[in-house]
DNA sequence: GATGAATGAGCGTTCATTCAT
DNA sequence: CATGAATGAACGCTCATTCAT
C-alpha cells in the first residue's frame, strides 16, 4: 500500500539522518565524546528514537564501517577491466586509496571497528558482516593478481606470498593517508597516492629472490 | 652521598616498576579499562605515589611509547652497515619489524598514543618528545636512502618521493604484524616480514615511469 | 444487533486475553521488568491496543489483584455452611488458603498492589475497588466468627479481638505458602495448609486470660 | 598506632553515616526512588565515597536487613529465661514483635531484601549472610519451643509441625503491624501485638487432632 | 478501533586525580 | 616521601505513554 511504502521510506530516511548526523559529530578528534543525545539532536529526533534503529551505541559504528567498506567493494566491482592487468591494478588501487581519502569522516570510526575490544564487544551478527566483506575483498583482490600473474606482467609466485606485501603497503598507505601525516611532516595526497600505487605495482612485478643481480 | 644516591636509586626502580605492571596490564584487548590502582597494586605501591613519578595516566601511556621506540632506535643504530646498502636496508628493516613482533605488549599503547584524540590532550613536552624522535627516524632512514641511491643499487629519485611508498608499507606491515591478520586469515610471521621487506627493496629498486615497458 | 454484540465479546475477549498474557508473563521473578510492549505481542495485539483497555499498565496490576480477590470471594460465598460453625470455619480457611497455592501466578502481582507506594500512585477509584472488598471479606469473616461464638464453639471474645490474630495466621499463612520457604527449608504444602488452619482453630478456641490454668 | 586507629573508627563512622541516611531517606513509600546521590547529600559525602563502603546501592540495603535481624537477634538471645517456658515464649514473642514496632523505619528495605528479585541478583555473600540468620533464628526458636514442649506447657507435637502454624501467626503479625491495616481499619497496635501473642500460645498449646471434643 | 513509531526523563556506577596525614 | 580515602562529572539505555494515520 501506498501508506506502508510511505512509512518504510519514511523509517530509512530516518536512518539515514542518524548515519549522517553521526558521521559528522565523528569528523572529530573528540568523536568518542559524542553522547547519543548529541546524535539524536542533530539528526533532529528524540534519543529513544535512535534505539529503533540501532541496538546499541556500538552498533551505529559497526553500521558506518560496514557502509563504508560495502560502497567501496560495490566500486571496485563496477571497475573497467578492458585495459591491461597491469593499469587494471593501477586504477583499482588508486581508486581505493581516493575512496579513503574523499571519505576520510569516516576514519576514526572505521579504525575503531578494526580494534580488537570493539570485536571482543561486538554481537556476532555484526562479527559476521565484517568477516564476510573481509572475504569478498579477498577474492577480488586475488582475482586482480592472478589474472596479472597469468597474462606476465606479475612476477609468477603464489597469490598468498605476494599479497602479504600488498597488503602491507595498501594497509600502510591508508592509515599514512587518513594520519596526513608521515616522517615528521604532513603529506601531499596527490604524490603519496601515485607513490604508493607504483610501489605496490613494483613489489608485483619484482622477482624476489635473484633481484640483486637483476637490478644491478 | 651514597645516602642520596640510594634514595635516587630507588625513585629510578619505582618508575620500571610502574612501567613493567603497567606494560603487563595493557597486554590484553581491555587494556584501556586497566586502573591506576590497578597499576599501583601490580607495582606494589600506592596509588598517590604513581603521581610522584607521572603527572597522569597518559603520561604512562606517552613514556611507554618514547621509551618503545628509542630503544628501537638505538638499536638501530647499532646496525651493521658493513655491507652493502641493499643487504643493510634488509637487515635494519627485518630488525625493525622483528622488533615491533618481539615488543608485542607495546602494540595497544604505542598505537593509542599515535591518535589524534591522544596528542590532542598530550602535554607540549610529550608532542616534542614525539617530534623529536620522528625527526631522528627520518634522520636516519634518509640517509639509509641515499647511501643506496648513490651506490647505484635503489632507483635515482629525490628521497622525498621514495619515502612515501615505503613508509606506506613498513607502517602496513607493522599494523598486519601486530594485528596478525591479513585478507581474512592468521598471518605466517617469518613469510610475512621477508615478503614486506622485499617489496620494500622492490620499490625502493623499481625505476617507476616506464616500468611497463621494462617488466612486460 | 448482532453486529454490536459481536463487537463487545470481541473486545471482551482481547481484554481477557492482555489479562491471560500478563498473567503468564508475571510468573517468574523478573515480572517487574515485563513492559507493556512484551504483553502486548504475547496477546498478539498492538501496543496501543492495550490502553484502549486498561489506562496504564499498573491499573493491569490492579485488575488481576481485583479479579483474583473477587473470585475468591465468590467461591467462600458459596461454600456449604450446612456443618457445625467449626467444620464450616476450617473448611472456609483450607479453600481459602488452597485457593491461594492454586492461583500461585498471581503472588507477586498481589502483593504488588498491596504495597503502599502502589497505592499511592493508584487511581481514586481503584482503591474504591479495593476498599470495597476489604469491606465484604470483614463481613464474611465476621459473620463466620460470631456464628462460632454465638454457638458456643469458639470463645466469646469481641469479634474485634479475635480477628486481630485471627487475621495475623491467615496473613502470615498465605505469605509463607506463597514463599515456599520457613525456618530456613522448603515447606511442606500440605502439612502447612492444615497446621495453619488448627493454629486458627486453637486460637478462635482458646480463653485468652486464663489458659495457663485450663491447658497445665 | 593511634592515627591507625582514629582512621578505622572514621571510616566505621562514615559507614553509620551512610546507613543512618539511608534508613532516614528510606522511610517513605517513595523510598525506592531515592537516589545514591540523595543518599551522599544526606550523610554529606560525595558520591562516590558510598562505593568505597558498599560494592552497589543494593548492598545497603543487604546491609540494613542484616543489621535489623541481628540486633533483633542478640536482643532475643539475651532474654530472661528465669520464667516458666510460657511466659518466656510470651515475653520472646512480644518483644520480637514490638521490636518490629519500634524499627519501623526498616519496614520496607527489609520486606524488599525478601523478594526473590532481590535473592536473585544479590551477591552470594549476601545470600550466606541471610542464610546463616535464618539458621539461628531456626535454632533460637526450636530450643524455646521443645522447652515448652518438654515442660508440658505446649502440645507433645513434633517440633517441625507446631512451628509451621507458629510461623504463620509470626510473619502475618509482623506484616500487619507494619503495614498497619487490617480488615479494613487501621489497628490498635499495642491490642494487635497482645491478641498475636495470645494466639501463637493458644496454637502451641493446643492438641490438635482431638480438639472438637476438648473444647466443645 | 487498532496500531507502533516517537518520545525523553531518569540513575547507578567508574575512576583519574587530589591532598591531608 | 608515601599513602589511599574522598571526590563528582559524565553517559548509555529503558520503557510507559501518546497520537497521527
Amino acid at each position: 500500500m501506498g501508506i506502508l511504502e510511505r512509512k518504510q521510506r519514511e523509517f530509512a530516511r530516518r536512518e539515514r539522518d542518524i548515519l549522517d548526523a553521526a558521521l559528522n559529530l565523528f569528523d572529530s578528534d573528540d568523536w568518542l565524546s559524542v553522547t547519543v543525545e548529541q546524535i539524536a539532536n542533530a539528526a533532529e529526533i528524540g534519543k529513544g528514537t535512535i534505539y529503533k534503529h540501532f541496538p546499541s551505541k556500538e552498533a551505529i559504528y559497526a553500521r558506518l564501517t560496514l557502509d563504508f567498506y560495502g560502497a567501496l567493494l560495490s566500486h571496485l566491482r563496477s571497475a573497467d577491466t578492458e585495459q591491461g592487468s597491469m593499469e587494471t591494478f593501477r586504477q583499482v588501487a588508486r581508486f581505493a586509496l581516493r575512496y579513503h581519502l574523499d571519505h576520510a569522516k569516516f576514519r576514526r570510526v572505521v579504525q575503531y571497528c578494526k580494534r580488537g575490544d570493539f570485536k571482543n564487544r561486538a554481537a556476532p551478527e555484526l562479527l559476521q558482516g565484517f568477516a564476510k566483506l573481509d572475504a569478498l575483498f579477498d577474492e577480488f583482490s586475488t582475482a586482480l593478481i592472478q589474472r596479472g600473474i597469468d597474462e606476465g606482467v606479475f612476477a609468477d609466485r603464489p597469490v598468498e606470498q605476494v599479497r602479504y606485501g600488498l597488503h602491507a603497503t595498501f594497509e600502510g598507505a591508508i592509515y599514512t593517508l587518513w594520519e596526513g601525516y608521515c616522517w615528521g611532516k604532513d603529506i601531499e595526497t596527490d604524490a603519496f597516492v601515485e607513490a604508493s600505487v607504483e610501489f605496490m605495482l613494483a613489489g608485483l612485478r619484482a622477482v624476489p629472490e635473484m633481484e640483486p643481480e637483476v637490478t644491478g
